[in-house]
RNA sequence: UGGGGGAUAGUUUAAUGGUAGAACUGCGGACUCUGACUCCGUUAGUCUAGGUUCGAAUCCUAGUCCCCCAGCCA
């Protein structure tokens, strides 16, 4: 279909406001927002809201900010909220001077608190935690109203400013909107909107001893801020009611909330209790280890921003719960790597090469193409000698037809360098093949046979005396399982684990370049895969190299099945 | 067994009463100095049963299955 006939695709959320334009609701503004709490690391999950919302703001021209939902101290630090922004501005949403604190709103939300006391629909419960659940009810009875709820304002106002004062102890007194004991949903049977907790706040230090609920605090941050669409994820549905009550009782700007699915991948967790115990018991190396899809993980494997803003644009934004296939993540870093990451030779699993007829001492620099799509990309020259290392794989002693490599009598292509054949190998005592024996064709200098005649097979190499010898590390997926989530009977998310997640190569046989590899860049080691230097553990001369993504592999998929 | 949501190829996602289309995956092939990339082809779908209509994924009725909610977490 040709593109101007092809109407773009629009996701319910750019259905909503799309009619909510058209209405010249908000006076024609869109301005999302991203509310983490700081109580723990980003993941993909977080992604994918988070280019959501950016998104639509950029889209419509409209605004983004970065709020942190910092309403309980108990489980909420500065680390988290350097870390959260740093992944974010890495991420590449950007919210200009944007960035706000619930906590920055702590006194608003006080007098608004004083306001719903007075309005009498706000009031002071001393029931304890346990009788509150009780005066709950259940998803199939209604609840009863506590024993205070009739309490006059004036007593109310009393009791609330000794709450902020200090004067009760923790737990012992809560604020409660006061809505509907029997309502069918939850949420609506007088939920909590302030509570007495001791806790020194990042932000606010020690100065209230009382912090506002989700509830009382998210709408009305949106409001202060002038969000007009409010992002979340489905759980939040049935608190919409209650978001809708606070805006409306109070009378202030009303932005709308809008749920949508949050994401689901196979072969991982996604959820901060099961991340945290991953880590908390070192199942991972931490929260940046390359297997873990947090956004530090991811940036340590070596992913990139614009791949990782590609996926999320492309798995959309639905109502319905979904899984998606670790497949579409892969493919967007491949695709973007293939696009940028220079080539390289790298021998992950070496074999020793002698090649008999070339001159022992001889050195040869061959010219090597950095990107064969992308001549802009430049050339580079690379040593070769009598003696190469070349992946072990790629050498079979009982070859079947269509091994297009290396065994006994066949020829193939060095990449970039010569037409060789092998002759012979050599084991040692316990029958391990430990070297082969080559010639070399001279005339197929550059990798050209000038009588025509075809290899089928091209293999990388790396001269040996010139190698840099590399500790490489084989990312694959934590999990062995896509649904790790659900536990085998009688054990844990744990038992799903995949032991061979992580392959440590000490021995890795690199060309001379990439000695001096700069940390954070990445290369394409042709025919092996995508891989990252270590920003960490990489020192000057000694590149670490962690493995991003492997190519795809039509060979190894055939034999397998 | 209350309330709120949801269901379209294997997986995601379009089509908003008018030819069910795309991407990823799978499979087959072409090309190739990366068994990569690229290109071509191909398998495969409207939860079920009724109804309205010339025509239904879309509207109506009745079911089925899945998710969320009983924190002083967010």
């Amino acid at each position: 279909m040709p593109p101007e006939e092809k109407a773009a695709s629009r996701n319910f959320i750019q259905q909503i406001i799309d009619a909510d334009l058209a209405a010249g609701k908000n006076d024609g503004r869109v301005h999302t927002r991203f509310p983490p709490e700081p109580n723990g690391y980003l993941h993909i999950g977080h992604a994918k809201s988070i280019c959501l919302n950016s998104a639509l703001a950029r889209e419509y021209d409209g605004k983004f900010n970065l709020r942190f939902d910092d309403t309980n101290p108990a489980k909420e630090e500065q680390e988290y909220v350097d870390a959260i922004t740093d992944d974010i501005r890495w991420l590449g949403a950007d919210w200009e001077d944007r960035l706000f604190f619930a906590s920055d709103y702590f006194d608003q939300l006080y007098a608004w608190a004083v306001q719903l006391v007075e309005a009498g629909k706000a009031y002071v419960c001393q029931l304890d935690a346990e009788q509150m659940r009780e005066y709950r009810g259940t998803l199939t009875e209604p609840g009863k109203p506590s024993p205070y709820r009739e309490r006059p304002p004036a007593e109310n106002l009393a009791l609330l400013e000794q709450m902020k004062a200090g004067e009760f102890p923790d737990g012992s007194h809560t604020l409660r909107a006061k809505i509907d004991m029997a309502s069918p949903n939850l949420n609506l049977r007088d939920p909590v909107m302030y509570r007495i907790k001791r806790a020194h706040h990042h932000r606010t230090g020690d100065r209230w001893c009382i912090y506002p609920s989700y509830d009382f605090t998210h709408g009305q941050s949106d409001s202060i801020e002038g969000i007009t669409h409010s992002i979340c994820t489905l759980e939040f549905e049935n608190h919409r009611p209650l978001y809708d009550w606070f805006c409306q009782s109070l009378g202030i700007h009303h932005p709308q909330q809008i749920e949508f699915a949050r994401l689901n991948l196979t072969y991982t967790v996604m959820s901060k209790r099961l991340l945290l115990q991953l880590v908390n018991e070192k199942h991972v190396a931490g929260w940046d280890d390359p297997r873990m899809l947090t956004i530090r993980g991811l940036r340590r494997r070596g992913y990139t921003p614009s791949a990782i803003r590609a996926f999320c644009e492309r798995i959309g934004v639905a109502k319905a719960n979904s899984t998606i296939d670790m497949a579409w993540l892969e493919d967007a870093i491949r695709e973007d790597l293939n696009e940028h990451a220079p080539r390289a030779m790298g021998v992950l699993r070496p074999l020793k090469v002698v090649i008999e007829n070339y001159p022992a001492g001889q050195v040869e620099q061959l010219e090597a193409a950095n990107h064969p799509q992308k001549p802009e990309m430049g050339t580079r020259q690379i040593p070769f000698s009598r003696e190469i290392y070349v992946e072990q794989d790629d050498f079979m002693e009982d070859a079947p037809k269509k091994f297009f490599r290396l065994s006994v009598g066949r020829e193939v292509r060095l990449r970039y360098a010569y037409f060789i054949t092998c002759t012979d190998l050599v084991k040692d005592s316990d029958g391990n093949i430990v070297e082969l024996r080559c010639t070399y064709d001279p005339a197929t200098k550059g990798g050209n046979a000038p009588d025509g005649r075809k290899v089928k097979g091209t293999i990388h190499w790396v001269s040996a005396p010139h190698a840099v010898n590399a500790s490489v590390r084989l990312y694959d997926h934590l999990f062995a399982v896509e649904e790790p989530g659900k536990a085998p009977a009688g054990g844990t998310f744990l038992d799903n684990l995949n032991p061979n997640s992580l392959e440590l190569l000490a021995d890795a046989q690199l060309e001379p370049a990439l000695r001096d590899a700069e940390p954070g860049s990445q290369f394409q080691f042709e025919r092996n895969g995508y891989f990252f230097v270590d920003p960490v553990d990489s020192k000057p001369g000694k590149p670490v190299f962690n493995r991003t993504a492997t190519l795809r592999d039509s060979w190894t998929k055939n034999e397998l099945s």
